[in-house]
DNA sequence: CGGGGCCTTGAGGCAATTCAAATTATGTGG
DNA sequence: CCACATAATTTGAATTGCCTCAAGGCCCCG
């Protein structure tokens, strides 16, 4: 009756299997492969940027906990927020094959990042073409997920651009099984302007009126609370395709 | 001193091999394989869509002459280009592993496409793990491409936007060996407006700018003419890395 | 209790849009 | 090779969504 403690325990790249699953079949013993994985865990405070771009890498990344986001900055100086990863996603996987970072990523608040030597990701990859397979799906999604982007900040009002970063958030936290009503924000509203493509002036303006209309909520420890998922997903114009949850 | 008929000939796939071999190496016997691929020929006129959002397929295909562009349509019906693909590129790598297109794809002009079957790259990549790293590496490359296009479209003002995307495209045919002081401008001016998520009456009135100011000419066949890349580089706040042409 | 983030609000300005119409290319059939 | 239809470009005028600048308020933390 009672469960046996021991290696079924909570590990810290679960999460990350979790992800590969939600996009690809992977047997018991390719996770358990992925466990046996040699890793370090990073603790890093917010703002810690654990890459920056130009920099050459010798290891992936892969989130357990908190929050991560990925820029660019332009020749001007501005910046543009490219990804926003929450836990169990690998954040650079790029890198396992382009070890010079293009991109520079920084943690929205303080994050625990399982470090995994290249070489042994590709070690795991050649002896386990299931887990291989499984790694290429998860880059194209992220990159159907780049494209959705461009579509949001090219081709969307403030309004519906905003609903729609908070719609696919809250759907991909639902979809990792984590607590996806209150949506993460220690996202400022200078981070929401950075991966909207707007002014923070013009994102706090906007949350007003989405937060009069009843679509979003005030909630404690700065985050958003959405009520109700489905009428914000009609706000921000969301369509499921782009994320391959078919399962 | 004749040069011998046969085997080195011009091959549809030459192209493809070439830009495969912008990022990745590539022994001759791999080559070779590719050459020995299974595909058909397909030629597309103008304004074709070998391939719509919500398709189910079976084959990938690679641009063998002609120029496609890849897009996504808003709820309210606006759209969006993501990707301007040239000779060499291929086009819907991802559905090897996401046979559902998320995207459409359509010929900017009349295009050649060679149309392979999915389990036969598959065979390919399994038989010839240098291949399947270099198409890995090609869907990071063009990963890499979109995240620039979110920042392009988000913190840039129109011309530079604009500039910016003469500039890729200049550069990644120069990269593959074509002529690239003339940028194909089989794309309408309504195309570059869905590109750079401007409306076409704006990019109008930044051509015109861009013209007097010199950084552009017009050509023939509704070419648009680089007189100095260089400068137009400048333009454009334009910086190389993303596109990893480290060779 | 003072300083530094972050959020909020107002007023004014501008880049880009919308609407509308004229002009110029492109292509097709007689 | 011209006449006509259609698509693409060009231009003007008015509008607006979003931005810039600027100041004030809140809250957390030392």
């Amino acid at each position: 009756m009672r469960k046996k403690a021991g290696a079924s325990e909570v590990h810290p790249l679960d999460a990350f299997i979790r992800r590969l699953r939600l996009h690809s079949r992977l047997a018991d013993a390719d996770a358990e492969a992925i466990r046996r994985l040699p890793f370090k865990l990073l603790q890093t405070r917010q703002n810690a940027q654990p890459v920056r771009e130009g920099d050459l890498t010798s290891h992936c990344m892969i989130l357990v906990s908190g929050y991560i986001h990925r820029f660019r900055i332009t020749e001007g100086g501005d910046r543009q927020i490219l990804a926003i990863y929450v836990s169990g996603d690998p954040i650079d996987l790029d890198r396992l094959y382009l070890p010079v970072a293009d991109d520079t990523l920084q943690a929205i608040r303080e994050s625990a990042i399982a470090r995994i030597p290249q070489q042994s990701l590709h070690d795991l990859c050649a002896a386990r073409p299931a887990i291989a397979d499984a790694i290429v799906r998860a880059v194209l999604v992220d990159s159907s997920v780049f494209r959705e982007w461009i579509l949001n900040v090219g081709r969307r009002d403030a309004r519906t651009r905003i609903a729609h970063l908070f719609c696919e958030l809250a759907v991909r936290l639902k979809a990792q099984g984590l607590p996806f009503e209150h949506v993460p924000m220690p996202l400022t509203q200078d981070q929401i302007a950075d991966a909207t493509g707007l002014t923070s002036v013009h994102v706090n303006r906007i949350l007003k009126a989405l937060r009069a209309e009843g679509h979003i909520e005030r909630s404690a420890g700065g985050l958003v609370c959405v009520p109700d998922l489905d009428k914000l997903l009609i706000v921000g114009g969301f369509d499921f395709r782009y994320l391959h949850l078919d399962g």
